[in-house]
DNA sequence: TCTCGCTCATAAGCCCACCTTATGCCCCCA
DNA sequence: TGGGGGCATAAGGTGGGCTTATGAGCGAGA
């Protein structure tokens, strides 16, 4: 086993995942293979030979090192293991799923029946679910998502560019109407080793407000919620233009930040950040879906519109 | 382009999303380029020579149909579409490494510094973040998984087979200490179509009771868990051996289905299916790290261990 | 009991995707 | 005014994954 040398020797950063985890066909067929109990149908439902789905899987096993599937004459089941790794490789395709939604409404400029203008945010983490869901009600329907900050959606949606929109702003710009859809919270994070983690009560607002932040650029909603929960105040220390870039600085330690707990699902889990509990300050805002005052969403809007609804009064905010 | 025809024909199911997502290199790739700022210096991190790196990443641009980098002789930067997409391919890639950790784990059989058993859903579900957060702090602990119901964990503690287990079952198993890592709740969920779902209040204790359920086998620990809640009563519909088959069953309409939160959070969100309200029952059962009574966890079982206290008491559950 | 139909495995051959090496152009800075 | 970043193009090799063709195990029905 183990073609790669240097295994025990601590991955060298080389060797990238890709080389580690089959590709993305092998995943489907497998999770193929587990739904229809047997290679042949699976082949069949992916539009290819039996022999090559018996032998892709075989590759993936030789590679993993594990027995994924039992084969007999009569069919094939999963082994113990097989429907573990199955529940892994699901995730990876679901997020190559939504992934694929995603980039298809942002290729599908033209000729859309359905044009949606988000902002980042929405864009980024619940669109893709989104349009995943609808398709699966309305498959004919194409989507195409224009992403900007909430005074482009408003623009879009007033010149007829779109037919929806999604911003996460305070208030709902001039000329339209809106529903909220989602809920969402900015959280304040450090890296572990941050001074703050190791505080045992909650932070104060003013603390917050005079303390140097790594921010979003001013303009974006995270920043203008902060701005007004704290009276217009928050210091910034690094002002950087998207989500990820003030993850990747407050992850490396540079200081606190504040994002939207719809970005930190991940980094949270894995304690690559905390959270910090703050008092005083109200950092729940609304995410709103928006549409020209009159024009209330019909036929495609509408079906993605009732979608949105948060899914249960009682379950949790179902982040990520 | 679009060499396989009938494109326009509407998906007709077969051409998988393999063909129409990058493969995991490519958009490892792509985070490299977005991370590193030049196409050059991405090749290098991952080992291949710089034009192998710029006729990937075009082929992905045309493939997707997207302009996702911006290159100049200065260097390469994401355009506003690349970054969106970038944060849309580091979703795959993270479970493209969740996957990577957990097969890792349960090849290592053998000669491993930190032996894990732990139950299905918790392997299912939790293990994989806690593995690749391990491995970020102690890059050479090399780990082995060992997936089975709450009896053989506890057995292959005692029987020195592992060195650290997860269970979720309601007692602790006899001579085993343990400390409880995180919180669950089962949650009652219908297809959307069902009768349950159009309810205005709560679902009473009984009626869950004696209402004909998708369950788990008897044994399992949710099955356990909602076992104990009602009084050992609950009716089964179908018993189903994996959570995934139940889930299956339940979106498919077949009836009202009992399942761990931590299960749930895409059908949920995707509105595949959803929550019902249950009042009178107590569905909330502790996640528990054991271990053989009087050995306290020490080296690498502590390191796991530590990772997996709940990010913050005041974070919410941050299911997944 | 024979045979058909389902299952999976093996073998031989083709082809495309991706890599490499070898260039060239562009721009900035010392 | 070179040198050293950056990127693109062209030509050539290789391997992974596909196909077709075939064989062998097992079960159900005539």
């Amino acid at each position: 086993m183990s073609e790669t040398s240097g295994q025990g020797g601590a991955r060298k950063q080389g060797d990238s995942i890709a080389h580690r985890v089959p590709d993305l066909g092998a995943l489907e067929l497998l999770l193929a293979v587990a739904r229809l109990g047997s290679l042949g149908a699976a082949a069949r439902e992916l539009g290819i030979t039996q022999p090559a789905a018996s032998s892709r899987i075989r590759a993936m096993e030789r590679r993993l090192g594990l027995a994924l599937v039992d084969r007999s004459p009569r069919g094939s089941r999963l082994t113990d293991t097989g429907a573990l790794v199955t529940d892994w490789a699901r995730r990876v395709v679901e997020a190559a799923e939504a992934f694929d939604a995603g980039t298809q409404a942002l290729r599908d400029r033209r000729d859309s029946r359905l044009r949606v203008a988000a902002s980042m945010t929405i864009a980024e983490y619940l669109l893709p679910g989104w349009l995943l869901a609808l398709r699966a009600q309305r498959p004919d329907t194409a989507v195409s998502l224009l992403a900007g900050n909430s005074a482009s959606v408003a623009e879009r949606l007033v010149t007829g560019e779109a037919d929806l929109g999604f911003v996460e702003g305070l208030d709902v710009p001039p000329g339209l109407d809106s529903a909220v859809v989602a809920h969402d919270r900015l959280i304040v994070v450090t890296a572990p080793g941050h001074p703050w983690a190791r505080r045992r009560h909650a932070l104060a607002a003013g603390e917050l407000a005079t303390t140097p932040l790594i921010l979003r650029e001013k303009g974006s909603g995270t920043r203008q919620v902060l701005d007004a929960a704290l009276g217009g105040l928050a210091r910034p220390l690094i002002e950087l233009s998207s989500t990820t870039a003030v993850k990747a600085a407050a992850v490396g330690g540079a200081g606190p930040a504040v994002l939207s707990e719809l970005a930190l699902g991940e980094e949270l889990a894995m304690r690559r950040l905390v959270s910090i509990p703050v008092e005083g300050v109200r950092l729940r805002r609304e995410l709103r879906a928006v549409w020209p005052t009159g024009h209330r969403p019909a036929g495609p809007a509408r079906d993605l519109l009732s979608l949105t609804r948060g899914p249960s009064p009682t379950t949790p905010p179902a982040n990520r």
